[in-house]
Order: C-alpha cells, then structure tokens, then sequence
DNA sequence: AACTATTTATAAGA
DNA sequence: TTCTTATAAATAGTT
C-alpha cells in the first residue's frame, strides 16, 4: 500500500503525471475534490481554511473560509510570532500590493538613469544634475579603467606562472 | 444526495459539528486527509498549492508545495492584478504574472547595470565587458559635458538679451 | 489509536 | 469537459 494513493481502475503511484493532457484531466477532477473537502473541513470542525492552489499552467484557483487576506494575515503573524520565519519576513498584503506598483516606477525610474549615464534625455536636466552625472560617470570610468587594468595584470602574470 | 457529505457507518450533513470533542475528532482526521490530497495534487500536476488551516482553538497548521511566502506573493500579485473580482481566476493571470515576475528581473538587472556604471560590483565582469563599459561611460561622459556646455551657452546668451 | 462498514473520490474509458 | 463505472481511499461511529 505504501506509495500509493487513492485510485480507481488501476493503482498510480505519486508522481509527476507525464502526459500534459493527463495530467490536465487528473488535475480538474482533484482540485476539484480538494476544494470540496477544504469547505467541508470549515464548515463541520468550524475551521478557518485557505487553499491556493496555481496550475502548472500558472492559472490560480482559490478558497477561503472567511476573507482570504484576512487569513493571510492571520497567518503571518502567527508564524511571525514563532520567530522561526520560515522564510521572509512575514508578509504584509498591503506592502506587497505597494511593491507591485512601485515595481513600474523603480524601473522607469532606473531605465531613465541608465539612459542618461548613456547620455541620452539629458535635456531636461538642470546643470547641477548634469554636474553630478558628471562627477558620477568620472567616477565610475575611473573604477572600471583601474578594474580593466588590474584583469590585465592578473592574465599576465597568470601567462607567467605557466 | 444533495447535503451529504463522505461518511461512513452513518451520513452526516455538513454542518458544525456541536460536540466539541466529536469536531476535535474529526477535525484530526479530515485536516490529515485533506493535507494528503493537496500534497499529492501538487506533485501528480506539477501545481503550486499552499494550504493554511486554523482550528476553531486557532492552531495553525500549513502546508505549501513551494515556500508559503512565494505562493503568496504569487496570491497577492495576482488578486491585485484581478482587481476587484476576488473570485474567478482571470484569462490573462499567467501573463500577468509573468509581467510582474519579469518586472523584478528587469529591476534587478537594471540596478546592476546602474551599480556597474557608478564602478561597483565589476569584479566577475571580463576583460570586454569592461572595455564595453568603458567605451559607455565615455560616450555617456562625452554627451553629459557637451549638453552641459549648451545649457551654459543658453544661459549666456539668456542674460545677453536681458 | 484501531477497526470496519459504508460513502466518497477518482482512474480510465467513452 | 462531462458521464460512467470499477475500484481504491477516506472516514463516521464504534471499540
């Protein structure tokens, strides 16, 4: 009986199903079951349940027995509490939803600067910007040129060791 | 059949259970299958399921295919890309998803390319890559000076005209 | 915790 | 996807 699992017709073992089409019929009938059994436990032991569950597909299904966020919530604050932190810090929904918003900015954002290191777009710009960029790129080609150089030497005396 | 759930010996309708050493009872059985059957969804269809269970006395128990946290960035992403309908899994969420999943590489490289012009962070660069940037910083520097040339000119013949 | 009669879940096929 | 059906698994009540 070890290794196997609830079954019909033929015995399966617990693996990754091969066949996409397959595994895509097997997946339909068991979330299916999953989320039944999820709301039943709620309902009769008076649980608070949430299931997520993404499709290899990347498509999200979900349930909740109250408010998903709450539970989320709920959730991590608990396991914030057991100071063990499984992984991140906990998570907090709201700065989640930030960081998604402000992921568009910071990029725009970085890309602009990149643009103008290339020196483009520098239009807009004040001349103490165009000062500071300027200090900024002497900067940099400075550390690239001593980092260049020091590649070199290191291949050279590589090349003399052997 | 309508209203009953999986039983045995006798049928039992789905409902809170009143006793509370028979829900305790219960609540011990069905959490364990319950958790069998998302880890066995998660493995047989290659899916992401993360699975969080309060009990009525507010004991947590969790289960996630991945790491909990991941899937619920995951979670979190998408519902906010759903806006407000938190219930139907919408056509595009795997694009949206991989939008936001490509946000952040994108941010990441950015900032690196944005490290590596200000000289950081160059020591796994090769001996090209170098030379590349360096070619870069000094267009870019090139371009700096002489916008910033042209906004002096403009603010002399500005005060000229005054 | 273990048992077991019975109901569900589900694999394969249509 | 849905239906059917044979069979495995889950589980309610009991011990």
């Amino acid at each position: 009986q070890a290794g196997r699992i609830e079954m019909a017709r033929e015995r399966r073992a617990i693996r990754r199903i091969e066949s996409a089409a397959a595994r895509q019929v097997t997946f339909s009938k068991r979330r299916r079951g999953l989320f039944k059994k999820a709301e039943e436990l709620a309902v009769l032991c008076d649980a608070d349940v949430a299931l997520v569950v993404f499709s290899s597909t990347g498509k999200l299904s979900q349930f909740a027995s109250s408010s998903m966020n709450e539970i989320i919530d709920k959730y991590s604050t608990h396991s914030k509490n057991l100071g063990k932190s499984d992984q991140q810090p906990a998570i907090d929904l709201n700065l989640e939803h930030c960081k998604y918003d402000s992921l568009n900015e910071q990029l725009a954002e970085a890309s602009l600067r990149l643009r103008h290191m290339r020196g483009e777009e520098l239009d807009g710009l004040s001349v103490g910007e165009l000062q500071q960029m300027e200090k900024n790129l002497e900067t940099g080609l400075q550390r690239v040129l001593c980092t260049k150089d020091r590649q070199f030497m290191q291949q050279i005396s590589d090349l003399q060791q052997k």
